[in-house]
DNA sequence: AAAATTCTGTCATAAAAATGTCATAAAAAT
DNA sequence: ATTTTTATGACATTTTTATGACAGAATTTT
């Protein structure tokens, strides 16, 4: 499931640069310009992880940071700190005042992504998408590689989401418009049948390293990953 | 089928966190920001289970459950409160006002997906997709795959349906006309007697499994799925 | 910056599977 | 024995899926 994560950054346009790329990398960003608005956010519901600015207007984020330590419901919330001081010093106290991971500011969002992978990885390993191993193939998100055995497969992008997206959900059928929704993205105007092609091509892909049979079509609702027989 | 969820809930994000939440699921968001919206959505399609906050601008949530729970129309629409107040007394007002569940703010997001799932399996089972199992026979909607012990049956599309319908109303006699309604839609002009064919196919697949006279005529009735001696 | 390569989505057509109807046989009721 | 209802097999048609080609977009290499 999808890590929940708020977001307290002051100056909109980098909440907002923040808020897209999370989007983009698979979370689900809650945004608050402040402390006091992260505060009712955090009192009705409880994220999964917070990044919190270093100067705040009103509160700053030690302050905030202190407060959602000392708070039971909040306490185990992982936080990452943005700063605009790069001192040893500041680090310090930011880590010291709870925080579990520190970024100075400016800092590229990938770098972003990747922090908080690695804290999500630590406190809460469920929420992050594991290698996944299913007959034979290897498929690693982190690394973005597939293999067989031991050799890497080449597979495109979208074969790529789509294989994953069957991976985390074996045995399961999908009808086409889920498949749309969950691998290209909801708003996505493509049609249907583009899909039909994908799995073409994703199975080409497959037979080409020896598994055969693991895309199966279920007509009239769509299609299945499985190891198992088919029909 | 998707469930479609109302959601009543003031502030925003909340809302909207809710709901993507509740869309990463499976289910289907409707979003309501008063009691006034939400009434709007019910009267044009009664949702399958409704979160309600508590609090709520203008009527507060135990009013407008109560109201629910006045109305032949909407008595039956399961309901999860969301309130701010942790303390025993509220969660029994609520409980009395006609509230299913109840759930405590802050609360997480997949704890609320996991209480909505549970008040669906009691209160709609017809929702959930579970498996089925009667006489060996087991289908999985979920995998669209019908097994007789543990071997796979392949199984047509329409003959799957049919199953399914029967396996979720089994012992009771349905008309050909309520068998077209239920299995086919309604709008269908197709031939009471088409029915006759597909009970056939039905028969045969599982006749080739090991599954005598679980398909039963009924003259001048129907057809009834049983596994209990005919007549 | 230009060229080369890879990737995408759509379409047309082929291939496969499923569907509904009908005629006739079989069974049950009268 | 006759009538009514259901079962069954055949089959043409329709529906659904697979596949190859292609042009434009996007990405990578040069």
């Amino acid at each position: 499931m999808a890590a929940n994560i708020l977001i307290v950054e002051d100056e909109e346009s980098i909440l907002e640069l923040i808020a897209i790329n999370l989007h983009q990398s698979g979370f689900n960003p809650m945004r608050a310009l402040n402390a006091e608005y992260a505060d009712k956010l955090i009192q009705e519901a409880i994220p999964d992880l917070i990044i919190l600015d270093w100067m705040l207007p009103g509160m700053n984020g030690i302050e905030f940071a202190k407060r959602l330590r000392s708070n039971s419901s909040t306490k185990k919330i992982p936080i990452i700190m943005l700063t605009a001081k790069s001192d040893e010093e500041n680090k310090i106290v930011g880590l010291e005042s709870g925080a579990d991971d520190y970024l100075t500011k400016p800092f590229s969002p990938r770098e972003l992504v990747a922090r908080i992978k690695a804290v999500l990885r630590r406190k809460s390993p469920e929420l992050i998408d594991d290698p996944i191993k299913i007959s034979n193939l290897h498929l690693d998100p982190s690394t973005h590689r597939v293999e067989s055995n031991g050799a890497t497969i080449k597979i495109g992008p979208t074969e790529f989401k789509l294989l994953h997206f069957f991976m985390k959900n074996p045995d399961r059928v999908f009808s086409r418009n889920h498949i749309l929704d969950k691998v290209w993205g909801n708003q996505s105007e493509i049609d249907d049948r583009t899909v039909d092609v994908h799995i073409k091509r994703l199975r080409d892909v497959l037979t080409n390293n020896g598994h055969d049979k693991l895309v199966q079509t279920v007509r009239g609702m769509g299609y299945r990953f499985s190891e198992n027989q088919e029909n």
